[in-house]
DNA sequence: TATAAAAGTTAGATTAATCTAACAATTTTT
DNA sequence: AAAAATTGTTAGATTAATCTAACTTTTATA
């Protein structure tokens, strides 16, 4: 049986590894800035899940899961986003708040129990921040997706999710941006990226560090990857 | 914030000393024998916890919990019963299994997520094991519920309430047993707990499978620990 | 390509929770 | 009340996860 933090180790080379996917491996200072740890720490820590055959990795070597490592890393990952799903949909937790719970939740291991509360939310597909949940097989299908600093202006779009980032979901709260709220791009600034959005009754100046994190698609057709005309 | 192992310690201290009542305090070994942890290791631990005006203690002495140190003993109960009872009643655990699975989830700290969960549930009074759930301050409002499978020979009980399974409810239909009826119980095997008993113009034979699930007072005084001489 | 910078490793220390084994205090029994 | 039994403590070791500080390897740059 894992331990939370091997466990956590797991979920962060999932998502520098298989989300993230500009490489399929990560070095042990990258991955000891995510898991705010010192490098001296992760170098310990991957030999010892190299011994339980969970990462390849060698002495100045990069880190990349095995097949086991990737499977048991997408059941946290799966654990995390049906207690999200849970605590959201059931408990009426609004979607900035459940992350910080679910990183407590998603250590608890009966298999019975989280594919019970799957049943019990009715299989979902995403979860509140619109991220695919991996199914009983640590198996996700990653949908094409397109973010609000890729689309044509003028054209109307569908917020679809956003990156799971508490400061991101925080902003959107802020200046009253949902998911699932149509936006369209009135303008979009060359030099920085600066970008004039209008959703609702309102129009907002946002950053491309915003605009990067959050994911649409076509109002018309509901794909990212859409043909529509207009 | 306490640790698992912490809280763990305060359990163990109430269910000795607040639920079993039989005295205010308790010794090291009893309480390492209940925790399954050597004597050596309470001792250094109810130090620590002394240190932290959890407990009371001093060296060769018994051990007693402080107000605080009962406040969180009981906050941990509190959680354990919620999520029993979640986990029985909307994700279809049977009794005898969800016990387990709610030593992980008692630990999840956060206490608006209990509070909701409470809502949730409808602010239920009891666990699946017809425990009583102590409410928001940590305090149990109908402390005592006995089962058939505990009372005195031949002393007449009234059912008073059945645990929520429609098995135990259909069974009780067949042979005729009803909430609010008296019953007495003639004679329990002690090879293995099946027990008889009169009712009505009836005697059954029945099993602890049933008499566990069944609640009962005196139908004397009405009440589950009732101080009735006969 | 030599050297500086970045990345990674190792050794030794720390903290929490546990153990064993030896010892000390308290309680019970004779 | 002395001996025996029980109960509790202390010292020293262990394991997991972390740290710092010093060192080594790899990579980038002048």
């Amino acid at each position: 049986m894992l331990s939370f933090t091997e466990e956590n180790y797991l979920k962060a080379l999932v998502e520098l590894t298989v989300f993230d996917a500009d490489s399929e491996e990560v070095g042990v200072n990258r991955l000891a800035t995510c898991l705010d740890v010192k490098p001296a720490t992760v170098s310990d820590m991957v030999r010892k899940l190299r011994d339980k055959s969970l990462v390849n990795y060698e002495k100045y070597g990069k880190v990349s899961l095995t097949s086991e490592g990737r499977l048991k890393g997408m059941m946290v990952i799966r654990r995390h986003r049906l207690w999200e799903t849970f605590l959201s949909s059931k408990l009426g937790f609004s979607w900035d708040e459940v992350h910080e719970l679910a990183e407590e939740l998603e250590h608890i291991h009966s298999e019975k129990l989280i594919n019970r509360l799957d049943e019990f939310l009715d299989f979902p597909e995403f979860d509140p921040h619109g991220d695919a949940i991996p199914n009983k097989k640590g198996e996700i299908l990653l949908p094409f997706r397109k973010t609000l600093s890729e689309i044509e202006i003028g054209k109307r779009h569908r917020i679809s999710a956003v990156r799971d980032q508490t400061e991101v979901l925080q902003y959107m709260d802020r200046i009253e941006l949902k998911i699932n709220q149509d936006v369209t791009i009135e303008h979009r600034e060359a030099f920085d990226g600066l970008t004039t959005l209008t959703y609702g009754n309102r129009t907002s100046v946002v950053s491309p560090k915003l605009t990067e994190n959050i994911f649409v698609v076509c109002s018309e057709c509901g794909k990212a990857k859409c043909t529509c005309t207009k």
